[in-house]
DNA sequence: TCCTCACATTGACGCAGGTCAAGTCGAGGT
DNA sequence: ACCTCGACTTGACCTGCGTCAATGTGAGGA
């Protein structure tokens, strides 16, 4: 994950990236292409994308963009992991997903920004100005449709975030987001039981519509009642059952 | 508002439709096509539009769709309003929206409805099989570039949705919803203070993620306090100043 | 090695909103 | 005119989660 790249840039807002200028990776042969939007162009369009994107990498808490901004670009995460959330005035926040390797920022299609994005880890990512990615899109109505079928994808896992924000307590709140976590993981790294939390337990807090310590209260009482285990880096599920059950939709 | 054909049909979730196979209503002349999705279409193409659609009415309380069942229609509601849920297995109810005229419903592009729709007031809806569709959108790219755009917009009020329930008070929350809900009724009929409620109390709280008595008291509070008027259908809007301050973002 | 600082955990206590229980009101049916 | 039934309101009480405060923990820096 390229820390010493990523080392370089300031730990600020102010968004200095850091262009490899398309360094060691093609399109063709990226990791996370199957997961993505770009596993519905053929080879030679994979070719044509290659020339319109550039790779950046973002140190942990680094903006990719931020909200109400004008929105320029849209962005391919391929490593680490990235907070979307949103702002009220008095400072109170609202993660409203996770963005992980595979993931794509910018099926908002609004002239600007409707979240703040930020690398959570050291990140990766595949950067297109969103005038080019237009004009792709113009000249791929199979890319269109494919990017329609995420973003109704996208809908529907709001709507069940609905669910959980709007009807769901505590502890099943939780147990929804490890699973959902868990899930997603498993596309990217193949892993069943070990769920890598890279986000602080604030962030979870303000994705659950949580505070920390309600958030920490409950971790430790599944993992007091044998349902996880709490690991350095996340948690490793021994329950699934009791937690599916516990999610259940 | 059809109340005889309405009333022909059974009060139940069995769905026994009454199709007006394409009555006095034209695409060309629909009073809700600037709305909605058909607005983005050419004369010749509204006739073909007209060939592939029937336009059904729905009596209060009938079944549009449910959850899970096969999604074989999509809809484009021309008059009454219609609400949109998910249910948890022990009978909890998140409402995930509510459509309104002009309002569009199938942009969630899955073999399954991912929730269940049903008519509050009477209803009348064009209806189209989702395989017409599905190939009427192949052929004309900017209808699906439109319906892209409407899925994103429709994301984006998801996720302000996910900080409603996530973040604020159940006065913010109500703020939110009589100030969202004024906005869309003005496309519809231009009034600026007089907010139609044909949901009950039970589905605004279904909706804002709390109970029939908070949602009662707070709108209660709120009329003492001469912010609202309470009315038979709905609410007046007296102090729109202090309810977007309350809805704030 | 120790210091620092952000993150995490834990406990004591408070309150917004949920729960339970009466009413009130009005539209439709007979 | 009366009855019914669902929607709405209101009050009294309760509780799950928030708030506040103290403490633990571990990675990075000097």
């Amino acid at each position: 994950m390229d820390a010493t790249a990523s080392k370089a840039q300031a730990d600020s807002p102010a968004p200095g990236l850091c262009p490899n200028s398309k360094g060691p990776i093609e399109c063709a042969q990226c990791r996370v292409r199957a997961l993505s939007l770009c596993d519905a162009l053929e080879p030679h369009e994979l070719h044509e994308l290659d020339k319109l994107s550039q790779t950046l990498s973002f140190a942990a808490r680094q903006t990719l963009f931020e909200q109400d901004q004008p929105s320029d670009s849209v962005y391919n995460v391929t490593a680490g992991a990235v907070r979307l959330y949103k702002l009220l005035p008095d400072g109170r926040r609202q993660v409203v997903g996770f963005a992980l390797p595979g993931d794509f920022l910018g099926l908002a299609m609004s002239e600007r920004n409707v979240f703040c994005a930020d690398a959570i880890t050291p990140t990766t990512a595949c950067r297109f100005s969103r005038e080019a990615y237009s004009d792709f899109l113009d000249a791929k109505p199979h890319l269109l449709r494919r990017l329609h079928t995420m973003a109704s994808h996208e809908l529907s896992l709001a709507q069940d975030q609905m669910v959980i924000l709007g009807r769901r307590t505590a502890e099943e709140r939780i147990a929804a987001f490890l699973i959902g976590l868990r899930n997603r993981w498993m596309r990217v790294n193949g892993n069943h039981v070990h769920v890598l939390l890279p986000m602080t337990r604030q962030d979870i807090g303000d994705f659950l519509g949580l505070t920390v310590e309600t958030v920490s209260r409950i971790m430790t009482r599944l993992a007091r009642e044998k349902c996880i285990v709490i690991v350095p880096d996340g948690v490793r599920l021994l329950d699934v059952a009791r937690l599916e059950r516990l999610a259940e939709v």
